[in-house]
RNA sequence: GUGGCCGUAGCUCAGUUGGUAGAGCCCCUGAUUGUGGUUCAGGUUGUCGCGGGUUCGAGUCCCGUCGGUCGCCCCA
């Protein structure tokens, strides 16, 4: 602040401290992600701005962080990935066997204003099932999105999955007679009819000649109203997922390129905007590549920042995080050099157990015995290695039993403090 | 794009009816315990967001501006 300089709006820093819940959100994606048998990957951040225009059907988007580059290009840093993902996938489906399950973790960029839960700068766990238009592969995919946030600590109690299918509003516009544009109208006053007075649906409905009867009996029986989305229901349910689901026909997802099933993450206690949000886009590749190649897909993304917002307010998922710092060690085995006269061999020594893969830090520069230990309980490390006055004797300390034990730094050093951190001796929590 | 609230040391903030700045935490140093999360002592940093106005004098009042935050619109 003073210094002059802090990030822009809507841009953070990541302190070590930040960086933390980063890598545990990361590291769990992959993990639950690979657990699905997804295979990663990764496209340009910044894209021609015709990527972007030419996917919402020339519908400018505002919200872009979009300009000319040196070579006067208009270019456009991404938004999201779907659209890259498309072209992607359609210029490489060949090569790999269908469905295409596919997934990424990246920042996107969206020239918005800065609130809770939303930032201009975030990062997406992005997952997306290629070339497989079946209900199973919905299935597959929302329960990898339950999966994702059940990883993470959230119960049945804490979200829900509220899930829809725009279809059935597409047959019902036909059936009604509607154009393109009254389901669009449509679609907009079934997605704000919660947060709107009754009166001003039933006025908005009249202008597309409806009445609010006409959309209760779908709302009354979502079972009836769509086959697919019942059978995916039964497929999740079987997997023994039903206490995550709620049919919720009002969920439309933006108006953008969805023509399917579409769903949403919740909160239960609804103080969040959606933590996750994803659906059926079977002709999105299609329009990308002018027909060129005719890939279906469904795909699911959530933000790093919601969700952070999410764990810190739900007490097992803070838990469970807090639980995984705890185990987040700066290295395995700090160096006390309690002899300045030692620092030769304990430089040698580092050196040697570091190529064999351990993590060892010590003191740059003299220091104080205590100091050292101070320095080497803040590490984490669950152990202490002590170059003393009877070097080549050594004391290794384990740090959480303030207990010291003796052994020599001679040719077995290396394999014994291997052994010993593969098979820690008692409890390393407090 | 639009509205409310806020903007004082790295962080959280206090600053009484306007008189040229404080506390706690963190960090660092030292002492003590000569192998650690204690205690004690000491120390660093602020053009009080920025610009202008009122005043003998403004962190304290007024205007503007920038920034932050929360909500609305929007949300791929």
């Amino acid at each position: 602040m003073a210094s002059g300089f802090q990030t822009l709006p809507g841009f953070r820093d990541f302190a070590p401290s930040d960086c933390l819940l980063r890598n545990y959100l990361f590291e769990t994606w992959r993990s639950v992600a690979r657990r699905y048998g997804f295979s990663e990957y990764e496209t340009p951040l910044l894209e021609p701005t015709d990527l972007y225009l030419k996917k919402s059907g020339d519908e400018l988007p505002t919200q872009l962080f979009r300009f000319p580059d040196q070579g006067e290009r208009d270019v456009t840093l991404r938004p999201e990935v779907t659209a890259s993902l498309a072209r992607l996938a359609a210029a490489e489906q060949r090569n790999y066997p269908k469905p295409l399950k596919w997934f990424e973790i990246g920042q996107c960029f969206r020239y918005e204003k800065p609130q809770k839960g939303r930032t201009r700068e975030f990062y997406q766990f992005n997952t997306d099932i290629l070339g497989d238009d079946s209900p199973a592969a919905d299935a597959e995919l929302i329960a990898l999105a339950i999966d994702t946030m059940r990883a993470l600590g959230f119960g049945p109690a804490d979200f829900q999955v509220r899930l829809s299918d725009r279809q059935v509003w597409q047959a019902f516009a036909e059936q009604k007679g509607l154009d393109e544009s009254q389901l669009a109208t449509l679609l907009a006053i079934i997605d704000k009819k919660d947060k709107v007075p009754e009166e001003k649906t039933a006025t908005a409905l009249a202008e597309i000649s409806l009445v609010p009867s006409d959309l209760s009996d779908l709302f009354e029986n979502p079972d009836n109203a769509s086959p697919r989305l019942t059978e995916v229901l039964t497929n999740l349910e079987t997997r023994g997922l039903g206490d995550y689901l709620t049919v919720d026909l009002s969920i439309v997802r933006g108006l953008a390129y969805y023509t399917g099933i579409v769903f949403e993450v919740f909160d239960t206690s609804r103080s969040l905007r959606a933590v996750a949000g994803g659906g059926r886009y079977d002709t999105l590749v299609s329009t990308l590549t002018d027909g060129k190649t005719d890939l279906p897909a469904i795909g699911f993304a959530i933000g790093d920042v919601v969700i952070g917002h999410f764990i810190e307010e739900t007490t097992p998922a803070k838990l469970q995080f807090e639980q995984w710092k705890q185990n987040q060690a700066t290295c395995d085995l700090y160096l006390v050099i309690d002899n300045e006269d030692l620092r030769p061999d304990a430089l040698k020594l580092a050196q040697q157990l570091r190529d064999a893969g351990i993590r060892i830090d010590f003191p740059l520069t003299k220091t104080k015995f205590d100091k050292q230990l101070k320095a080497a309980s803040a590490t984490r490390a669950p152990y202490a290695l002590i170059l003393g006055q009877d070097f080549p004797e050594l004391k290794l300390r384990h740090l959480s039993t303030r207990s010291n034990e003796t052994i020599r730094a001679n040719a077995d050093l290396i394999s014994t403090i291997q052994s010993k951190l593969e098979n820690p001796e008692g409890g390393l929590l407090a």
